[in-house]
DNA sequence: AACGCGTGGAC
DNA sequence: TGTCCAAGCGT
């Protein structure tokens, strides 16, 4: 196996006991006390470990409360209506993590009687739970010495261990699964795959290491030749792309404002929003027209209220929020609904369009 | 393999 | 302001 003779070329001289020690010993004695570490709870461990893909732990400790208040149990979150499981996660981002959560959730209800699946072939199976999170769930909450993947695991190791490879590549995270492995300590996988992410987050950060606290620093092969901050090696991503929309906060004559759902699948998933007018298909002209033909209302534009710019990780939206009141027509648009505005808080929008919310004046 | 998928914080 | 990022996954 060519990976096999990579982690012995890498790995073979490295005292991995001694590793073990002083990573497991710093984790125990330095860790950040979090709600979701207060035990082993596999569902709890699930819940922080989805909630924690790309979000930062800050971000994360407030909706994790909320969540567990709300859904305490797998049978409670598998019983809820999705849109209230939306809700619950409104501002945290990449929504199909909440609806494959929920997904998953139903089947080890089903499946098996509500007990997450300690086997790793069936945890992989389940909806959301991918390489990384499946060794997190087996490590931390089930003991099992498999390997848990993330940013923070491949920058350290990649400093540690001198590995060059583009960590943007995903067949390098499965060389770092290869080592771990062969380092993980079989006694403590747990603090050994938790102490790994600890350390990237508080102490081996991307831009500046405070490698002088570090509890490794003697073992770390960057560090000894002086390029910590030139690992890990990652290969840059495409600038996003703009698109302009026009933003429309439509009232009827009993004053109720237009919102509508977004499609099932895709960007922002059944979340809801105010009508947007594609500008960069439909000059500003031809708006209202535009808009009669999608939802039947003919309407008057009235004063713009603000520009709300939206930045995702792959596109920018930047939309121009208008008032517009319906002079005739009857709404035609299976997605769509007017609204009283104080209803409007219970729909899961997303972050750009609750910022509109604060434009209406009731 | 590369791309679609959110958001807010740090510098 | 721009850039990069943070406990990834699905397709």
């Amino acid at each position: 196996m060519k990976n096999q003779e990579r982690i012995q070329h890498i790995a073979g001289k490295f005292d991995k006991t001694k590793f073990q020690t002083q990573l497991i010993n710093w984790f125990t004695q330095d860790q950040r006390i979090l709600p979701w570490r207060e035990n082993q709870d596999p569902y709890r461990v699930w819940i922080s470990e989805i909630m924690l893909q790309q979000t930062r732990v800050d971000t994360v400790i407030p909706y994790f409360n909320n969540f567990l208040t709300k859904f305490p149990t797998p049978e409670a979150l598998a019983e809820a209506d999705e849109q209230e499981v939306l809700k619950a996660w409104e501002g945290l981002g990449y929504y199909s993590r909440a609806r494959n959560l929920q997904n998953a959730v139903r089947e080890v209800v089903e499946k098996y009687e509500g007990i997450v699946p300690n086997d790793p072939d069936l945890l992989g199976e389940l909806k959301g739970v991918g390489p990384y999170t499946k060794g997190a769930i087996l490590s931390i909450a089930y003991d099992q010495p498999e390997p848990a993947v993330d940013g923070n695991v491949m920058r350290v190791l990649s400093r540690v261990l001198k590995v060059e490879d583009d960590i943007a590549k995903q067949s390098t995270r499965k060389l770092f699964e290869g080592l771990i492995y062969h380092l993980i300590s079989k006694q403590d996988p747990s603090s050994f795959n938790q102490g790994l992410m600890e350390l990237g987050a508080l102490i081996c950060t991307p831009k500046s290491p405070s490698c002088l606290l570090c509890p490794v620093q003697n073992q770390c092969r960057a560090f000894a030749e002086g390029i910590e901050t030139e690992l890990p090696v990652k290969s840059s991503k495409k600038k996003q792309k703009k698109l302009p929309f026009l933003a429309l906060i439509v009232r009827n004559e009993k004053n109720q404002v237009l919102i509508e759902q977004r499609p099932g699948e895709g960007l922002l998933a059944s979340l809801w929003q105010y009508p947007m007018v594609p500008l960069s298909d439909v000059d500003l002209q031809n708006a209202t027209r535009w808009f009669y033909g999608e939802y039947g209302l003919e309407v008057e534009l009235g004063e713009s209220i603000s520009r709300v710019k939206h930045v995702f990780s792959h596109l920018i939206w930047e939309m121009e929020v208008r008032t517009a009141v319906v002079n005739k027509g009857s709404l035609d648009h299976e997605r769509a609904r007017f609204v009283d505005p104080e209803q409007i808080a219970d729909f899961p929008f997303p972050v750009s369009h609750q910022k509109i919310h604060t434009h209406i004046n009731p």
